[in-house]
DNA sequence: TAAAAATACTCCATAGGTATTTTAT
DNA sequence: ATAAAATACCTATGGAGTATTTTTA
């Protein structure tokens, strides 16, 4: 598990579809599919339904979700203090 | 940046040691350092005082150890009931 | 039958290690 | 002199891509 995963699990929940959620993420459609599997097989649950008209979140994905928006912004705020910090000096 | 990375210098924040943080994380003092200079090359700030006696933070160090000691507790917070959800289907 | 995701590969970047050197006590 | 961190080098894993196949609406 990695931030990375997070931010591209965080994309495909947004989205409900991977194609678009790899080019939001500026990757191809199969490495996005790698990603999310390598952290099912992490996890030891499927965290996506597929094969349906859209993909949803299992039970376990929601979870996932919650904690990758909160993980996410942290990153993206430690970022910013750190510019912010390297900025003034 | 990612959680590896923020584990890594979170361990050597608790440690100020290189070698002792190192076998703390179950790694080589090597992998550590290099660990380090990446995270500090990413952020392009130096995060800990090298040389003297002891180990140090920097300022931005300080603002990192801060995110990192959340983040990591989220991701453990996480992992906790991604397993407590699949040990009880 | 068309679109969406999975699979099968290939390639490169990076995280890891061992051995060694440099640098301060 | 010794201990601590840096550096040099090598290896292996994993994240990226392209091409293709499978699947389902």
């Amino acid at each position: 598990m990695n931030l990375r995963q997070l931010h591209y699990f965080h994309e495909l929940a947004k989205h409900k579809h991977f194609a678009k959620a790899a080019k939001a993420c500026h990757i191809t459609q199969p490495t996005l599919s790698a990603s999310i599997n390598a952290l099912e097989k992490r996890f030891g649950t499927e965290l996506v339904v597929r094969g349906s008209q859209f993909v949803a979140l299992t039970e376990a994905g929601s979870i996932v979700q919650l904690y990758a928006e909160k993980m996410l912004l942290d990153e993206a705020a430690l970022k910013q203090e750190i510019s912010a910090f390297t900025g003034s000096h």
